[in-house]
DNA sequence: CACCATGTTCCTTG
DNA sequence: CCAAGGAACATGGT
């Protein structure tokens, strides 16, 4: 589930269920998404604290906490991996098969769940200082998203998973942001024209904002459709909604016409990821300064 | 069985 | 410092 849509939605909608609520307990049943932090270590500075606010930074969950007895905040970090997921539950229900970490906060439970285990729940919050320019906030202005990319020559859509150039693009959304700019995903970062910077900016942020008003649609409440928490699903997964493939131009589009000329998408890889495109839309060609981006 | 998967990090080699 | 490739993490879906 997890790109900067996804995880500010979660954010949004998690943020009034925590804040106010204290954590009596806390289970580790998987101590790799803690570390460097140790179970023992999370339990005592968890314990008796509150929840005064939750917050995202790129694709991570920023949790505020309030020891017992103590002014100076504790910040808690989560991220969702690829297949991570954080809800509340009854105290009473189940626990799902790969439970990370489970918060008792006394009539619920705060579950972390995450069948890969790629995510994190931790005290280390040294991942935060990393981190590029929110793409959605002033700060991600083209003069300086295009002299950042100036410095590389990898390939474009390399670069915007690259969470210290702008922080909370995935897979999915580079493909995306790329296909409306028009903008051949090969082209090496430092050969953007200007305009093409510009656009691409643009439909990043477009993507992506397009993507939390559609996810804050989605109903937020595990027991609804299935397994568990019914927030955003993903292409095939199980009861996977259409809802969610439609919003992609591209992504997962292999083979199928494109949108705009009716070239079939195609799929390569870079970086050891899936990248879609289509190759008429998106040229590598020269002029890259003139091309013109609009979304489809 | 094979291949694929929304992410990040570390490692090697150049 | 950068590039490119790979592997690792671990599980599930098709």
């Amino acid at each position: 589930m997890p790109e900067l849509p996804e995880v500010e939605v979660l954010v949004r909608h998690l943020r009034p269920l925590v804040c106010g609520r204290t954590i009596r307990g806390v289970t580790v049943r998987r101590a790799r998404v803690l570390a460097p932090t140790s179970p023992d270590q999370l339990q005592r500075s968890l314990r008796g604290a509150t929840f005064t606010g939750l917050s995202r930074r790129g694709k991570y969950l920023v949790f505020e906490l309030r020891p017992p007895g103590k002014r100076v905040p504790l910040i808690l970090v989560g991220h969702l991996g690829m297949t991570g997921r954080m809800y509340l539950t009854p105290r009473n229900a189940p626990l799902p098969k790969h439970a990370a970490v489970v918060l008792n906060l006394g009539r619920e439970r705060f579950v972390y769940e995450d069948p890969r285990y790629f995510g994190r729940l931790t005290l280390d919050s040294r991942a935060l200082a990393r981190m590029g320019p929110e793409p959605l906030s002033e700060d991600f202005t083209s003069a300086a998203f295009g002299a950042a990319l100036t410095r590389f020559r990898q390939a474009i859509k390399v670069k915007l998973l690259d969470q210290a150039l702008v922080a909370g693009v995935g897979n999915i959304y580079a493909s995306e942001a790329l296909f409306r700019a028009r903008i051949a995903p090969q082209l090496a970062a430092r050969k953007l024209g200007r305009t093409q910077v510009q656009a691409l900016r643009r439909t990043i942020r477009e993507v992506l904002t397009e993507a939390i008003r559609f996810g804050s649609t989605i109903p937020l409440h595990h027991g609804e459709k299935r397994s568990g928490d019914g927030l955003f699903y993903f292409g095939r997964a199980a009861g996977a909604a259409d809802y969610y493939t439609e919003r992609l131009r591209v992504y997962d589009r292999k083979g199928l016409p494109c949108l705009r000329c009716q070239t079939p998408i195609r799929r390569i890889v870079q970086a050891a990821r899936s990248t879609f495109y289509c190759p008429v839309c998106q040229k590598r060609g020269a002029n890259p300064n003139q091309t013109q981006a609009k979304s489809v």
